[in-house]
DNA sequence: ATAATTATGAAATAAAATTTCATTTTTCTG
DNA sequence: CAGAAAAATGAAATTTTATTTCATAATTAT
């Protein structure tokens, strides 16, 4: 993928002339994606036809497009990918990693979702008497989080990290009711149970889950949230915070759908936060 | 300096000639890339010089140098920027603009942190007799994720989202203990006032916040997080993202430190969790 | 309303890249 | 090791692409 490492790959494949270029290429391409190809040749001390010929071996439609990869494998640091952490990193090497890895996992999460699931549950949560999050372990946090931002629009709102009161909440609730359920594996059991008491009483059923799990079949409407299998594997670490983007996508198409005059109610909560901060000099 | 947020941000000094150009880049960037000039003059509406006025106005030599920033901005995958949402979104828009945000923000903070402090925290937290984890409101659910992950190492830890409870742990605080203050404006009154009782008390105080704030000043480490302001505007939705990573970040950084022997832990809390999970079937 | 300024595009020019084709170099075969 | 075949290379021509120039149109200020 990376031109440069396809390049030192190749280096053996290459003509007595190709290798010229090669060199020089590898030696400073950041020099190269700002020279003309004339240029190059006369510093590689070879023609210009050749230069063009090398692009092409690269499978690039020629100078200009290689210029364009070339750069692009310069690009600051490395394309976002799961990479794992090792025994020996630093903590610079570690602290990219998890941040690198994050984002990656953030880009899966946004191509497994569904926009039509996306707006229908917007569509049952603006419409819902009552709304109720309910996690457990890493997942509590991101139905805390939920309850947070839906508490601010002034919506009837709860959340439970406990058994037991999500199974109580769940055998009151009735229809009109809107009750989301986040688990990342889909498979805890107590959590596929209250999901399906839920249903039985007539709530709409939200399932922030994997698909294809027992979770997601209890569900009205699932949102799935796919993430690198291998990162969560120990502690949550990538799932959690792609629910959390998702509960923002709910909560902003929210507050669309309700409208700008709804918006202010906002800004009355944020504000009635102010007198417990310090003020900012500037 | 990504030039797609840069072309964002400059968007309302264009004329109107170059806002069709930037419209046009900003929404198939991936095309433009590949287009000659005169490609994207028509697809523009507008004449060659246009664009490449265009080009010069945002400080590249001319086109091509101009598609060699470009490329380097997508060289990411998908460009992260932040954009904000729109009154007439739809679904999908809005997903993707929550999610790319949030990506760029994450970038962002990545960038603000300091491996130094990092590591200094690592070291700290590895050496604690007692570890507490101190937020408000969204700050509070990251200070309970940070409770989850370090109650898996088996070490004392303590997470409280009340006032008072704060205090009074502050105040029991002694040498040896590790404080984590977490907030993202750093001018939470109560939560200052936390942190100046754990010093007084010869704990160690770290704070995630944003860096040169009240809060800041009174923290024996200062692990910043800086994220785009006007995301956070009337919900916390980046900055308690980044401070998750910069949790799973010291976290990993503790196993990492604590060795291989202890890594088993984890492995043991994983497995006890699995009596309460349904069976996969693959 | 009119002058000054700025923005824009047509055409000309310049620059860069690619193709063609003749020449050189290398490799293979007897 | 000659000599033919194949491959590699570069000079020049051609094509494509980008930039400059300059006249005209649109906008802004007076």
């Amino acid at each position: 993928m990376n031109i440069l490492e396809k390049i030192t790959n190749e280096l053996d494949t290459f003509s007595k002339s190709e290798r010229k270029v090669a060199e020089v290429i590898l030696s400073s391409p950041n020099t190269v994606i700002h020279s003309s190809i004339a240029a190059l040749a006369k510093q590689a001390n070879i023609s210009e036809p050749t230069v063009n010929r090398f692009c092409r071996r690269l499978d690039t439609k020629g100078y200009p497009d290689f210029k364009l990869h070339l750069a692009q494998s310069l690009a600051n640091g490395t394309p976002y990918v799961n990479r794992h952490v090792d025994e020996n990193d630093t903590a610079e090497e570690y602290t990219s990693k998890i941040f690198e890895s994050t984002m990656a996992n953030l880009e899966l999460a946004r191509k497994s979702l569904d926009p039509t699931s996306i707006n229908r549950s917007v569509d049952v949560l603006t419409q819902a008497n009552k709304l109720s999050f309910f996690g457990l372990g890493a997942s509590a946090i991101v139905a805390c989080d939920a309850q947070n931002k839906f508490f601010r629009f002034n919506v009837p709102v709860i959340c439970f990290d406990d058994i037991l009161m999500q199974r109580m909440s769940a055998i009151n609730s009735r229809q009109g009711d809107v009750v989301v359920v986040i688990s990342h594996t889909g498979r805890t059991k107590s959590l596929v149970e209250v999901a399906t008491l839920a249903k039985e009483n007539d709530a709409t059923v939200i399932g922030i889950t994997t698909k294809d799990t027992p979770l997601a079949k209890e569900c009205s409407i699932v949102l799935s949230v796919d993430v690198s299998e291998d990162t969560d594997l120990y502690m949550p670490m990538a799932s959690r915070i792609a629910q959390l983007a998702l509960i923002d996508v709910l909560a902003t198409g929210f507050t669309l759908r309700r409208g700008s005059k709804f918006r202010d109610n906002l800004k009355k909560v944020k504000d009635s936060l102010r007198s417990s901060r310090f003020d900012r000099k500037d």
